[in-house]
RNA sequence: GUCCCCAUCGUCUAGAGGCCUAGGACACCUCCCUUUCACGGAGGCGACCGGGGUUCGAAUCCCCGUGGGGACGCCA
């Protein structure tokens, strides 16, 4: 049997890094055993779903590159398919009208849990051979209640977790249709991995709980029950439960704080899952390496810092036109526009080893293309006075230099050596007015890249004054 | 409250009874490289939640405790 994974998300929102790793690792999977991978809309909440959070997921999907092969489905185009299922359990008695109102089942929760007992649902309206129901109250629409089995325990080797059994007295009569018609997500969720031919459902640890409903649903229909893995939640960097309010960013979030996506991409498949002592590794690998035997059970830690070691990694991999096209961009929107020289992709060959990630890859090469600001304390503490004549030599000796890194790192030489001065004594105040800070890769390769003219200039400029 | 799940360095993790004086990675510290800062290289620091069992032998299996998390919606 082929494999089929699903990813489905609700569009309440965007894209964040637990959906993303859900996403990855139900892909990987579909991919690591030649299956398909599903995308589906699970937009039943009408007013919480938006065509926006839609995009936005679609967008993240996009970025990180995980491909779907089929949908993506909205379950809101379905309800055709799910009425007929529940006309179908109603008449074959799977299922039930309940008349409660919400101030009643309201009333029931609270009396239930101030005499510590689990809130459920009573069963006041399911039929039972020889049970006289209520009277149907007048103006109320019912919802549409599953028939639960009572007895019994609901068992399934879970993936990740192992053996789970709940039993089926903790379980109630769950509504899979409500008051005006529309279905509900434990439902929609087990006709769709049904028709879809869902074999393995690999999705958040908060599904638990829902997963014995959803079997004994499967299995009133008649379905094949799939096999279920469920990954432990990613915590904050602080070690708290990611929320709106706390930490919980799109992933799209990270391409505008300049990461790769093989990255995030990379980090996320470390984040629960492991092949060993192998930290590095692309897609490809990823897809042949990955099993749901290696995947921790435990919760996991978000830990920015390692994720900035590896965008480190792979910026220092990454093609150069590519890094070029990407970095252009981000400079143009600071305002600074890449002129034709120097060239980006070499630049970028000069700065890629010393970025964690594109913004500040962006901002250390922009002095290429633009006077930059003098950062004053640097200025104070490396151009004095006596470094004057020394610059003002080796001005006259780059006049005439051919202009490779060779000739200028011999020019920087010479003047060194007739002032009997040590090296840092002429780079750093160079450092200072070519790149308006102390920190910059080889003098000469930068003046070299930055060119004659530029770098002269930018020289005079203490000269002058 | 009830049910379910989880528990190895600060963090991500290796570990399927002997290979464990517990390995790797990030971070941190030291040194080397060096033209500053990085990169890179070499070292270092640092953990099996506690208690009982089972066993010749337990980080690994069982039980209890403790701690953490999740679920208990006409949300998904």
């Amino acid at each position: 049997m082929t494999v089929r994974t699903r990813f489905a998300p609700s569009p309440t929102g965007f894209l964040h890094i637990g959906g993303a790793r859900t996403a990855l690792f139900s892909w990987a999977y579909a991919r690591k055993h030649a299956g398909q991978f599903i995308l589906r809309i699970e937009d039943t909440d009408v007013a919480r779903s938006t065509p926006e959070a839609v995009q936005a997921i679609l967008d993240g999907m996009n970025w990180l590159g995980l491909s779907w092969d089929e949908g993506p489905f909205y379950q809101m185009q379905r309800m055709e398919r799910y009425r007929e299922v529940i006309d179908q359990m109603l008449t074959e008695g799977k299922a039930y009208r309940c008349y409660c109102s919400r101030e009643e089942l309201d009333a029931l929760r609270e009396q239930q849990m101030a005499s510590g007992l689990k809130p459920r649902y009573d069963g006041r309206w399911r039929p039972e051979p020889g049970k006289l129901l209520p009277e149907v109250p007048a103006g109320v629409e019912p919802v549409i209640r599953f028939r639960n089995p009572q007895a019994g325990v609901v068992e399934w080797n879970d993936l990740v977790k192992g053996s789970i059994s709940i039993a089926n007295s903790e379980l109630d009569d769950l509504i899979i249709a409500r008051a005006d018609g529309t279905p509900t997500y434990n439902f929609c969720v087990v006709v769709d991995d049904w028709d879809m031919g869902i074999t393995q459902v690999i999705r958040g640890d908060d599904h638990v709980n829902n997963t014995p409903r959803q079997i004994n649903l499967l299995q009133a229909l008649g379905a094949t029950v799939p096999q279920y893995a469920h990954l432990s939640m990613i915590l904050g960097d602080d070690g708290q439960k990611l929320s709106k309010r706390h930490g919980a960013v799109s992933v799209t979030q990270y391409h505008d704080d300049g990461y790769l996506p093989e990255a995030v991409l990379n980090y996320l498949a470390r984040l629960g899952w492991s092949h060993g002592d192998d930290e590095i590794f692309d897609m490809a690998q990823f897809c042949q390496w990955f099993d749901l035997d290696h995947i921790t059970p435990s919760a996991a830690q978000f830990n920015t810092e390692k994720l900035n070691w590896l965008n480190a990694h792979y910026i220092k991999l990454a093609d150069l036109e590519r890094l070029s096209a990407d970095v252009a961009q981000r400079l143009s929107a600071q305002g600074v526009s890449v002129a034709a020289e120097p060239a980006l992709p070499a630049v970028l060959a000069l700065y890629r080893e010393r970025a964690n990630n594109l913004n500040e890859l962006a901002a250390s090469v922009a002095y290429f293309y633009r006077m930059p600001p003098i950062d004053e304390a640097a200025y104070a503490k490396h151009v004095s006075a006596d470094v004057l004549p020394l610059l003002q030599s080796l001005s006259d000796a780059l006049q005439q230099a051919e202009w490779t890194v060779e000739a200028i790192h011999a020019a920087l030489d010479q003047v060194v050596k007739a002032a009997e001065v040590k090296f840092p004594k002429l780079a750093m105040p160079l450092r200072v007015l070519l790149t308006g800070g102390a920190q910059s890769p080889s003098i000469d390769a930068v003046m070299c890249l930055l060119g004659r003219e530029t770098t002269l200039q930018r020289m005079h400029l203490p000269l002058a004054s």
